[in-house]
DNA sequence: CACAAAACTGACCGATCGGCCAGAGTCTGA
DNA sequence: TCAGACTCTGGCCGATCGGTCAGTTTTGTG
């Protein structure tokens, strides 16, 4: 069982660093130090392995969004909050989606990935539709989570404390996404 | 002369739609409605395919900011006009460098292109040491980046003009960089 | 200890990849 | 007309990929 992990964690930092296709099963193996065929017996192909790795949190993400679509309307601000709270719970899954989501979305998890963060847009869009808002929104969540993705590339986010991080992103995206309310613009 | 330059639109497109790795010379060549050895004539190989690609909007970009680094401080509202511009000019570039950069580092001509986002990173960390400033930064340029990367994969463009599209970036990025001076925060 | 289930492995398979090469058309200027 | 450069192609190569399978080792349990 242990093994196991292993390999999730493993081919998940090999995938989020080098990408799902430039990724082999091989060198999943060779790191975790057991054999190609030991990956496959313990995923039954590269896919699900990816599935297996993607797929918690894309259910966190979904069952976050149903919680608002039934539960009446929008609120903004406590919906950001959440919503940076699941970037951050998974926030080594997020480089994955962000970065490979459109390359891979022939691989059936990464295609709902794709349906998910549309929903997601389309939650904001019913209240907003000139193209400031619309870009606002883009740049506010797309900036987040590639954020999130490119920070330790670019050397960005270093030793920063999370919670620090937190509530900084909740700063800016209050900033950008909820309406004006207290501070003019 | 004329099939050079389809490759390489072509291959523009592949590559940003279906990720430089899973784009096959053989698919290019069949898109083009010409040989697979045929691409490798016009271009010596896979890899300088790309960088013929990327190179002039790496150019530019350097350009930008060997300009910016030569010619005494930085003025930030100045230089952000100058970068949206060059990133809606070259806007078919962005995607492949925005969600392919960090996997595909071992090429040349991608290492260059992460090592000059991190140039610009420098630039704008050189006046602000803060969390909440490094997160802005990044944010507003990864926002913007990613925006124009994903637009059409989550139904964000659509049909927007550009100059419509440029004042937007320009407002949103003029309120999260540019050090607050006339409104308040 | 016995024995079945689980875990693991080496060898192999077909497919596809980027790249190479000898040669065949095609075009142009002397 | 002819020589030489340019353009293009089919066929081939070695490497690597994901995946299969028969069989061995390890483990847990009565």
């Amino acid at each position: 069982m242990a093994l196991h992990d292993d390999l999730r964690s493993i081919a998940l930092a090999e995938f989020a660093a080098s990408g799902y296709a430039a990724t082999s099963l091989q060198r999943i193996a060779d790191l975790a130090g057991t054999s190609k065929a030991s990956v496959l017996y313990h995923f039954a192909s590269k896919e699900l392995l990816l599935a297996d790795i993607v797929s918690p949190a894309l259910d966190d993400m979904e069952r976050l969004i149903e919680t608002i679509e039934h539960g009446g309307g929008l609120r903004r601000a406590e919906f950001v909050e959440q919503f940076v709270d699941l970037l951050l719970m998974h926030r080594e899954v997020v480089p994955l989606v962000i970065n490979q989501g459109a390359t891979l979305d022939d691989v059936p998890v990464m295609h709902r990935a794709t349906e998910i963060l549309r929903r997601v847009t389309e939650l904001f869009r019913l209240a907003s539709g000139s193209t400031l808002e619309k870009l606002r929104f883009g740049v506010a969540f797309g900036g987040v989570a590639y954020t999130l993705a490119a920070a330790e590339r670019l050397g960005l986010s270093g030793e920063i404390p999370i919670d620090e991080v937190r509530s900084a992103l909740l700063l800016i995206l209050r900033d950008l996404l909820v309406p004006a309310e207290s501070t003019a613009r």
